[in-house]
Formats: structure tokens, sequence, C-alpha cells
DNA sequence: ACAATAGTGTCTATTAGACATTATCGA
DNA sequence: TCGATAATGTCTAATAGACACTATTGT
């Protein structure tokens, strides 16, 4: 095999989807496009992300973190990468090499976005595995992929942990879960389960309203737990 | 943002690994680094792969095809993608950024491997989540994470029905998964998982011998199906 | 007292695993 | 008839879902 000193090299970009849970609907963190018209997809909205800088990144992952900074000043979320996508056809600049990742937010972090109030990042609502509108290269498809990757692993996983508040109580928790399934859960079962998973504990404060108190759970790990089985109604099994 | 036009880009490979049961054993195949001083890592083994071809792969996938036909031969096996590394410290030729493939090979088709007797591609025994020895570059680390993948894959879906032979015999399959897996399974409760999910289908031949003859099954999809629960001995839930 | 939500208990259909039993071939 | 493996049947423990019921707050 010779070298690759002949070969033209794709370009490498890292793209992340960002969701978090705002008024009881999932959403995304998009950015608008440059209206400049040299700039491919104008004023149309993408994925935050962008190249691959191999001066400054050490790693893909540290990559797509120095990208969600960037973007939305978020700490250490939880990140996990979705896949890879290249091709020629990608981007109209040539053969491109995307890396994407998708990163969960606590609601109460939302609001520590930077620019969030800029008119050129903003978090749009999911309907289906989209935004209801067409967005730059093929990000529709990438953002599609990401919502399928965690509505499948939120059958079987404790991810919308990360997408609830830092604390939080089971009802909260659950509703989170109903949120992204897009069906009603019944409440026995799923707290037997939760409790089961022993990735959350109380912490010793309860949620108070006009109704019982609340006992309030933080999470025990920063990685999730998967559940023995998924979620499912009686009938479908 | 600025184009790219000022940043070094990365090195995009694709490597490569490709399963097959070998004598009741778990395998996967490696090609053997040229002995040349000057490329790195002269003399050790390394997962198949090598660079991107801008001018030949028309997406990433028909990448990780080429690779696979040049190197064992094959058609068209289970391809699935395991995920990418990127990073300085990868390659002593700078920063690359590598997407890992996984791909399995029916029994019967591992004698079709191109070069299968070259001695600078061969067919290693999985022991624990390598081959017992130091691969080159960190392929240690993307066979682990093919081999985990792989594992964790074969607790709750059909894979492994693209490693029997291309007809098999629910026996067959049952020994393809307790090889996977290293532990036995119970055969009544296996073979009511795999018939209730529908993806084998009788062919009407029966494999003789000198006991009771057993159905023949093919695979109806080329797609693999998911279990609703793993494979789990009694106590461990 | 009442509304509202938290949290628990009970019942049952389903099912996976353990294991026994029957079936069907060659020798 | 016997050995070997295929294929099926039976029993049981575990559990998820359905749903009723109790608990605890504010108003």
């Amino acid at each position: 095999m010779h070298g690759p000193s002949h070969l033209k090299r794709p370009l490498s970009t890292v793209d992340v989807a960002v969701f978090a849970v705002i008024d009881l609907a999932l959403h995304v963190l998009l950015v608008q496009r440059p209206q400049t018209a040299s700039e491919p997809y104008p004023g149309l909205w993408a994925l935050p992300g962008g190249y691959v800088d191999i001066e400054v990144d050490a790693t893909l992952e540290a990559c797509a973190l120095r990208k969600l900074r960037e973007k939305s000043g978020v700490r250490s979320p939880y990140l996990e990468q979705v896949g890879s996508w290249g091709g020629s056809k990608r981007d109209p600049r040539g053969w491109t090499l995307t890396c994407v990742y998708f990163a969960l937010m606590p609601t109460d972090g939302v609001g520590l976005v930077k620019g969030g109030n800029a008119d050129d990042v903003a978090w749009r609502r999911i309907q289906g595995e989209g935004v209801g509108e067409k967005l730059a290269f093929d990000h529709s498809a990438l953002l599609a992929a990401a919502v399928q990757r965690l509505r499948s692993k939120v059958e079987y996983t404790s991810l919308p942990a990360f997408l609830v508040a830092t604390s939080f109580t089971l009802s909260e928790l659950q509703a989170t879960y109903e949120t992204i399934l897009g069906r009603p859960l019944d409440k026995s079962a799923f707290r037997t389960r939760m409790l089961a998973a022993e990735f959350i504990e109380p912490t010793g404060e309860m949620r108070t309203g006009s109704n019982r108190p609340a006992q309030i759970y933080r999470l025990k790990d920063r990685s999730p737990v998967f559940f023995p089985r998924t979620f499912s109604p009686r009938g479908d099994v």
C-alpha cells in the first residue's frame, strides 16, 4: 500500500445535536448559516459544528466538546457519538467526513446557553424526527439519526436522567421519559424500575407544593444505566 | 466561521474488523504490516483498512466495502459502523481520523478469503477482547471496541445468523450464540425465541446424520432483528 | 374538608428458564 | 435395540403492567 501523500484528504468536521427538554417538549439547538452568498446554504439552519482543528483538538471527542462550548457554554453534559457520514455529495465544497455526536443538557442548564438570545442560535422543537424545516447540508438526516438513537435508547436506558434538572423528583423523571417516548408510562412500574436500577439516590430534600411533598433525587454516576428490558405495553411483546 | 483553507486536514482512514466463527471459535481477519522500516509498526498485525480515496469512494460505507473486497473478496456480508476515533497520538505520521466497521462472514464463506494462504493475511482467534498480541497503531483498542459491540448485540439481536453458514439448523445457530457469549443457553427457550422473532424460515431440507434429522433454515431478511429482552440466566435479572 | 399529587399494595397475564419427555434417524 | 440429537411439553419463579388504594401536603 502506498503512502497517502498522493491522495486528497477529505474535509473532516464534527457536528453536535444538543438536546434539551423545554416546556415538556424535546428541543434541539440549531445555528443559522451566514447570509453571505459565498457560503453554502446561506441563511439555513444547521447543527452546530465545524472543522476539526488538528492544532487545537487532541481527540475527536475533545473537538466535539469544543464545538459545544463555543456554541452553548455547556460544561460537561452527556455526550455520545452517533456515527460518521462521508461522501462527495454532502457538501458543495467537496468530499466531507462528518462525525456526529449528540449531547443531553439538563433543563436547568438551558438558560446558560451563550447567545441564546442572539438571532443566529435557537432552540427548535422536535417534531417527528426533525424540526419541520429543511436544514443545511444533510443535517436533516443527521438530526433524524440522532433523534432515532435517543428515542431508541430511552426505551432501555437511564438517558432521560441527563435531561431533567440536576435534581429531580421521580414524577419529573417520568414526565421526561413520556415526553421523549410520546406515550404515557405506568407510575408503579416506572418507579420500581428506576429504583431497582440504582442509578439515582435521594438527596433528603423534598419538593413541596400544594400536595404531598416528593422526594428529590440526584444522579449517582455520570454514566447511564441499561435496563434488562424495554418499556412495553402489555400487548406489544 | 472561516473557511477551512487555513486548516490542515486530518488523515482519514477506514478499518474493518471482519469476524467469522471457525472451529467453534470467534476469529478476526488481520493483515501484517510491511517489514519496511520506513513504515510505522513494521511486521505487526493490524485490522485491514486504509485511506479514504475521495476519487474512488462515493461514501464511507462504500470505502469500507472496498477495503473488505480488496482484502477478503467477500461479497455482501453484514456490515455495521462501530464508531470513529481521532487524535494526534494514534499514528506517528500525524493526526488521523479512523472510522471503524465490523463485518460478519458466514462460516461457509471463510475459505473464499483472498490470500487466505498468503503469509500477510490470517484469521486470528479472539481471546478475551483481543488476539493475545499487541496490534499496530491503536488497533488493539479498536478491535476491543468491535468485540464488545458484537458481544453486547448478540445478547439481544439475531446477529449470529450472519455468522453461521448461509443455511443452518437451530442447533448450529445456538452453538454460534454460545460460542460468542461464552456460556450455554437453554435449548427450549432458545428455539422459542428464535422462531418467535420470525427472521428465519425453514428451507424444507433436512440435515441428516446418525440421529434425528434437523430442519434446515435460512435467513428471511438481510437486516438483523432485535429481541425485546436479553438472554439471561434466572438469577441475573 | 378537599384538591392534588406522592407513593405503595394487590392481582394477574405473560414469559423465560429448568428440565423431562418424546421423536426420528443411522448403525 | 441402542446411541445420538431434534423437537416439544410441563412446571414454576419472576415480573411488568393495570389499577386501586393510602399518604401528605396547601388552601
